[in-house]
DNA sequence: CAAACGCCTTGATAAACATCAAAACTCGTG
DNA sequence: CACGAGTTTTGATGTTTATCAAGGCGTTTG
């Protein structure tokens, strides 16, 4: 491990707040990974016996059934990916890629208990991010049941506006058909649906999507706090 | 409070290994309140000054977005609801209603946290409970991405029979409307998903749904435990 | 008991979304 | 630079789901 990724760690807010000697004692016990793209992490149906902390490149987590296959969320440096298995001790219900070459973090279960179970303020942290995370999958659904596949991909080009600093031109983060899966939707019909938002001011070329008309897009978008907005 | 509520309320995974004292301090705090149906309870978007127990009755959790509505989940006795919201001292992301007559226990959300800094068996059984939600969670979000509607249909109907003691006729806990919202699809919908399970041996009377033919009925369904096992 | 109401169903139609096939494009590699 | 593999787009078509309208059915109510 770099010497400069720990600090990075442990500046999350499931870290942050932990006992020094607990935090060293854990990652004592973590292996670091280094994995191309496209290498398959974890199976769905597989006991938890990691949690995964991406240190830097991006991992899918995609979930499948009925010969059908979807994304459930991409997670970026830095970040923990199936903290609810490794605490249920229970086997993972989505598996994991990585997209592009990356380093992974891997803190075996039981060290990850043993550190919470020693450390109160560490439990704490834990219930807080755990609720965190449970109000993203809320949103998440929402999002899915309540609009249509053109809302939801106009939605999230104003999501990436917003993280990506509200400039005009936005980058998709991964390719077109991890973003379809990510919307709930087919590639052929990501496209039509970009098609749909060309009146609505949104230009793609390649993976860079330029948004004028911004007030417009908005219109259609009808973006909510309750569905859209991270820090609610 | 009636007497024998209270061990009720105390033989929920999240109360079981309290501290007794910290238990009983945390219900000196809370309300009981009686409800009729169709009483709205929390709206999203207030703050979260509760934690809700169902001790009698129903209640459903529901959200609006783009002038639609869709059912989240039906909360019934003992459980309880927006714990997410309350940990986080955060905004409800949902609303919530009660759908029969109904008895509930309302913490207010300073003594819920208070009691969890206190008790670290408390905050560990958070812990558990709120990995169990979010798993619970997920489980819907790919139920919803990757399932059609007569699918979902079908699996409800496994799921009933199975937590109905697994008898050949199941009975519907709610009104088909909120059924189809509860499964993401119009009443329209509903009614002719079960049509088209018919073949599949379901014949459907009110709210009583008789099973004959379950073989067929699962080789339609497919119900796969990382979906549909509560325990897993 | 008849009217009125709510709920569910059925029918007709439209919108949303998926599938299959093929063409256009991108990009790394020989 | 041309090739080839993979991705994206476009077109044609079919399935799934929603919407609008009307009718049936049971329950409540005056």
């Amino acid at each position: 491990m770099r010497p400069e990724d720990i600090p990075r760690i442990r500046a999350l807010p499931l870290f942050r707040d932990m006992d020094e000697g607990a935090f060293a004692e854990m990652l004592q016990a973590a292996y670091l990974q280094r994995f191309p793209p496209q290498v398959q992490l974890v199976a769905e149906g597989d006991p938890a016996d990691f949690l995964y902390i991406v240190v830097d490149g991006a991992v899918e987590m995609f979930a499948n059934a009925n010969n059908r296959e979807t994304t459930i969320m991409i997670v970026e440096p830095v970040a923990t990916f199936i903290l609810a298995a490794v605490l249920r001790d229970a086997v993972y219900l989505m598996s994991a890629r990585t997209l592009k070459p990356s380093r992974v973090l891997m803190i075996p279960s039981e060290d990850l208990r043993a550190a919470m179970n020693k450390d109160a303020a560490f439990a704490g942290a834990m219930v807080r991010e755990l609720a965190t995370r449970y109000r993203g999958v809320i949103k998440q659904l929402k999002n899915q049941k309540l609009r249509t596949g053109v809302e939801r991909l106009a939605n999230y080009l104003l999501h990436l506006r917003q993280v990506q600093g509200g400039a005009s031109q936005v980058e998709l983060p991964v390719d077109k058909r991890t973003v379809a899966a990510l919307l709930g939707m087919t590639p052929e019909n990501l496209s039509r649906a970009f098609a749909t938002l060309r009146p609505y001011g949104v230009a793609v070329e390649g993976s860079s999507v330029s948004l004028t008309k911004l007030a417009d897009l908005e219109g259609l978008a009808k973006p909510i706090g309750l569905i859209d907005d991270p820090n609610v």
